[in-house]
DNA sequence: TGATAAATGCAACTCACTTGCAACTTGGAA
DNA sequence: TTCCAAGTTGCAAGTGAGTTGCATTTATCA
């Protein structure tokens, strides 16, 4: 029986020297959120990170997590993905090109679309508008090859 | 002082055809919230729907709000706008452009933004992706002439 | 090694939204 | 006009995501 927890991985340095400029620790729990998060290719949910941590024998509890990934999205290591599913998800930001998601209607799935098409325009809204424009959304919703 | 409900408005033929055509009733609960809907000029949420009637001495109970709300969406006549706040809005859809948003993120101000340059984006997403695209959500995020 | 600031876990809470059900409207048929 | 079935409402109670308070524990650094 595999008793050992095995996420213990290389974390990139320049994640750790984000966390110690924001003066925070790296505690056991943090080491496994972090983990599960780099690990994960699709934003996933706080509930998900909980329920990874507790089959790697690793359990944390929920509230840790929310507060961590609060933490996480000031230190803007990580990006929330909002997919009006009634919960958020979460993605980390490290090494990754900004980009959107689209979400199958019908199964849920999700599949990132490695583009951007408001570069352009949010300048020409900044104009327009006289707002200074700090992000945005953008996801799609459809129906994939198997749901259709 | 002023005793009779001013919420009894013209509501637009294709409207009321849409709800008879899903078999749906007229009542009076449902064209106040009608009525709130089509008087507002942005997206507004469940509870500002239910504080409006209740100034307009027409209070309706909140889930009944919820319950008009989801059915509004179900036949197409109200979008949900999904503005990471923790509650949804929604906006009414007759006679009004395809359209976004941005969000002050200082004082939450809303303003329409009436353009939408997705409509190619979304046929090669199509292409590539394979899936079948039935819509999306784009807002911007940022801070106002004021909050600056 | 010891001090201390940060982090954790638990319990209890808030708030958006949903569900079950009995009582009440609406709108069409008799 | 009256009656009735389907649809609708309001209330109470429930669900589920996310937050808060607080006592205990842990990482970090002098």
């Amino acid at each position: 029986m595999q008793l050992t927890c095995n996420l213990e991985i290389q974390m990139a340095e320049s994640i750790l020297d984000s966390l110690r400029a924001g003066g925070k620790k790296l505690t056991k729990p943090r080491k496994a959120i972090l983990a599960i998060l780099e690990q994960s290719s699709l934003p996933i949910t706080v509930a998900e990170i909980a329920d990874q941590l507790k089959k790697a024998r690793a359990a944390v509890d929920l509230v840790t997590v929310y507060r961590n990934v609060a933490m996480l999205q000031e230190l803007k290591l990580v990006n929330p993905v909002g997919l009006h599913e009634g919960q958020m998800r979460y993605e980390f930001r490290h090494g990754r090109e900004h980009h959107h998601h689209i979400q199958c209607r019908g199964c849920g799935q999700i599949v990132d679309l490695m583009l951007c098409p408001l570069k352009k325009l949010t300048e020409l809204i900044e104009e327009q508008t006289k707002f200074v424009i700090e992000g945005h959304a953008l996801e799609f919703f459809g129906w994939c090859p198997q749901c259709q």
